[in-house]
DNA sequence: TAATTTATTGAGATTCAGATACAAATTTTA
DNA sequence: TAAAATTTGTATCTGAATCTCAATAAATTA
């Protein structure tokens, strides 16, 4: 299997774009942590490693690799967006505690029969889904239940 | 079943917010139209009709409408919010063309399912989730087919 | 290897959705 | 009807994301 930097370098070139340190920082700095992640911590992160690349280069590196497949965008919330990277790891959806924001990654099989099944009835060709499932997380449950309401 | 102006008003009462009529206004065409929407069509559906509501007052009045459940937010594209009413009517989920952005609604009891499931597993006490299918629509493949890319 | 071409960078300016301050107007309660 | 408190519109502000532009660096060519 490709590694992250293949994939990356073989999108630059079929793109005529260049190879440049900042952009394969951006990318190995991404493909090194896992979790979510957005501009500004991606920023920070970069910096506490010496490595200075402004967010200017950040916000024009996102959707090249948003684009090559190796993230996806995940939510926009904060008022901004965030993203994880994505390549070489199965398809997940999220859950999320509407108190806390806490997220639980999981994975149904079920999803691929709702895509069958939408591909079949309106003629789409589906290439991938996005599920956000919504609820409160137990240790949240337990907080609302002593009436320590943790401020919503 | 009480209607969406009751719900509100019962909601502005517990708050101890103001009925006005530039929320009643607001509220009004949300629920007359039918579609998702975003601040800057409502601002003109409503200036159409000769109601003039400053979009900060929108801006306001949004919060309001999505914490007594009357709209949800459907996505941020385009840089911003889309909403749509959705109380009175069954929950659904989207089917959005990559290509043209053509919407499909659809709903599929598969996905309680995947809710209970997640409560079980988790412990979660599920509330609703929000699953966007994407894919290409008929169209778009037709025209992809016949080479007339249509501008991405 | 050096010269040429062209893309990329960083800094700062710009844009735009959304939030906010404040005075005037309106709703609510009494 | 008057007092108290909220809401409105206008203008201003905020901050994420984009753009401009001169300087720099990568790729290409000789």
């Amino acid at each position: 299997m490709k590694s992250e930097l293949e994939i990356f370098k073989e999108y630059i070139r079929g793109q005529g774009l260049r190879q440049t340190p900042e952009r394969e920082n951006i990318l190995q700095e991404i493909t090194t942590f896992t979790g979510h992640f957005d501009v500004d911590e991606l920023y920070l992160r970069l910096r506490r490693q010496g490595i200075k690349i402004s967010k200017a280069s950040i916000y024009r590196t996102l959707p090249l690799l948003l684009d090559c497949g190796l993230i996806r965008e995940v939510d926009f919330t904060d008022g901004h967006w965030h993203y994880e990277s994505i390549y070489g790891q199965p398809h997940h959806c999220h859950l999320r505690c509407l108190k806390c924001g806490a997220i639980v990654e999981f994975e149904d099989p079920l999803l691929i029969c709702v895509e069958q099944k939408l591909a079949w009835r309106f003629g789409y060709l589906v290439k991938t889904h996005t599920l956000e499932v919504q609820g409160v997380c137990p240790q949240c449950q337990e907080r609302l239940e002593t009436g320590d309401d943790g401020g919503d």
